[in-house]
DNA sequence: GTGAAAGCGCTAACAT
DNA sequence: ATGTTAGCGCTTTCAC
């Protein structure tokens, strides 16, 4: 378990550090027979680089920052920490590593930004959600390249790992459609976010095409951030206001169940009585009894993506802006039904 | 936003190299005055030392491995993430990073380590709950330091964080035995975790010195894994079979919120019909109309105290083996109630 | 109390 | 196709 440096392998090996390095790099020049004797004494020794001295010279950290709020980090569904897996994942074909960061939810005036930065510890980083303008912001002010995931900034400067979700939005309402849902509610809590919008978009597009007309009555934005909880408050607003919904799409998983839970509470069944799909698949472990139907969104590809992204744009600073959408896949489970 | 090197801030300060390194570490031998004009200069060049040149004199990488399974990582209930975010957090005060690792939960035969390992970019690591004996074994033929959270190898041989379960699988059962009740149950999950089995002894100590007899009918700990699913299948078999319980112990959250939903499910309410309690404090958000009553376990501060351990380690590789206990703190909020 | 200089392990430009 | 060497930014003796 020795730590043997590019010196141990040249002298094993019969060449020069240059050569070790270039065969490390997989420099064209080598003859094959170098290489592989060089190879043959790498892995004798078990020899890996230090990252500090490669580092030195090529003025890179060999690290990634990975900046979510501590809200997402928290959040009782495991969505962001599957996109994380993703790029810590990836990272490896790149020889990457993936440092976390999280930052308050609502990023003070003052609020001092991940270590990482300040330190200049990374080259470049991920971005994963919807995080403050403000933090944005103080960040761009460091040239580092910059990739979202799952957000974008408005400005929609960087390069972005995104849902399809207009299109995710609209496949779940054909669902219900499909079913011979005609009353279909929607919920939806922080509206303003731009994922959330487009979904309700899908819901708004899909209802419209199939001829059924948009019920304001039965549409339920107001919350403001969707989570179980949330989906609870608004699925009560709806319900008790409103006899002849059957349906319900809600913007996501959290609060599908939040409203599950509230249908339940108030004795009503799912999906004898109502239908609910929901948005993100992340809630497969959660309802026992009734499985949620939901459009699947490809988590941990979504990281992968992304690290693939910063990557290149960390080798190749000039890149310009990338955009890749990522389909949802409709789920059908137990909590949809034909009426 | 350029970097700014050692150079830079010496020629500022009009004095070598070797003062700015001195200054920086707080070597006495350095004259007040000389002191004050070196840290003036880097704040206004907003110098940090570049940690691939300190790594490569130090022979260190300034990196703490942080390693779960990814079981525990993508669970639902954010417990481990807390830790997490507790090691991250005091990491700053150790100029440490923080690497994070998931293992699969079945850590097969010629599974690879994490690649921090591999490519010895860390200089210790923490270990967060139980993990196969296999990857411990693997892990320990590399010389680093190791620090274990909420698990303990069983022959002890590192130090370790961990809960006085047992304190607070006793207090929890006195809480409900200060309420009135006598038929209490108990469910687990996996019995053989350390952690778990802990509850249990405290469990039976609470009833044994209450002088309540341990009725074994109400004990159901078959169940593999301490989660939701368990817990609703657990509380299934237990109130189908017993119809005198009136309340319950649930050796985590996870399995108190399945029990609780089994429960309502059925008919009972909680805590009119049956009392119930869990552990570890992670529900907080999830159940809606009943809050949870349980034991805190201060997450948060397990992470801080690990990343001490692990960084005094880092410092000083001789130390003695040190354990911190830390206690759990009973909650009450509205699931349990007086007979 | 401060400075000069060696050297950590590697890359890349230049020689051969 | 391979070797020699300077130098990346820092820490750490050893001089003075």
């Amino acid at each position: 378990m020795t730590n043997y440096t590019i010196k141990d392998v040249a002298k094993m090996a019969n060449v020069s550090i240059a050569t070790v390095s270039l065969v490390i790099h997989d420099h064209k020049r080598i003859s094959p027979e170098t290489k592989h004797k060089v190879q043959q004494a790498i892995e004798k020794l078990n020899y890996h680089p230090s990252r500090s001295a490669r580092g030195l010279v090529s003025r890179k950290t060999g690290n990634v920052g990975f900046i979510l709020t501590n809200d997402h980090f928290l959040r009782t569904e495991p969505f962001y920490t599957q996109i994380f897996m993703g790029t810590e994942f990836e990272a490896r074909d790149h020889e990457l590593y993936v440092l976390l960061a999280t930052v308050d939810s609502d990023f003070g005036e003052n609020a001092s930004l991940p270590r990482f930065i300040l330190d200049k510890n990374i080259d470049g980083m991920i971005i994963a959600g919807k995080v403050p303008q403000r933090l944005i912001d103080k960040m761009r002010k460091y040239d580092l390249p910059i990739v979202f995931v799952d957000y974008l900034a408005p400005d929609k400067k960087n390069s972005v790992v995104a849902i399809d979700n207009e299109e995710g939005g609209f496949l779940a309402t054909q669902h219900l459609i499909k079913l011979g849902h005609k009353n279909i509610a929607f919920i939806g809590g922080d509206i303003s976010h731009p994922s959330l919008n487009d979904r309700f978009t899908g819901y708004k597009n899909a209802l419209e095409k199939a001829g059924i007309s948009i019920v304001s009555k039965y549409i339920e934005t107001e919350e403001d951030y969707p989570a179980r909880a949330n989906g609870y408050n608004a699925a009560r607003k709806l319900f008790s206001a409103n006899k002849n919904i059957t349906a319900l799409f809600a913007c996501n998983d959290a609060m599908a169940i939040g409203a599950m839970q509230y249908l339940k509470d108030s004795g009503k069944r799912v999906p004898d009585d109502v239908s609910i799909i929901g948005f993100d698949d992340v809630a497969a472990e959660v309802m026992i009894d009734t499985p949620l139907s939901t459009m699947r969104v490809p988590k941990l590809e979504m990281g992968v993506e992304a690290m693939k992204l910063i990557s290149e744009q960390i080798k190749n600073p000039g890149l310009i802006n990338q955009k890749i959408l990522v389909p949802a896949e409709l789920i059908v489970r137990k909590s949809t039904r034909k009426i």
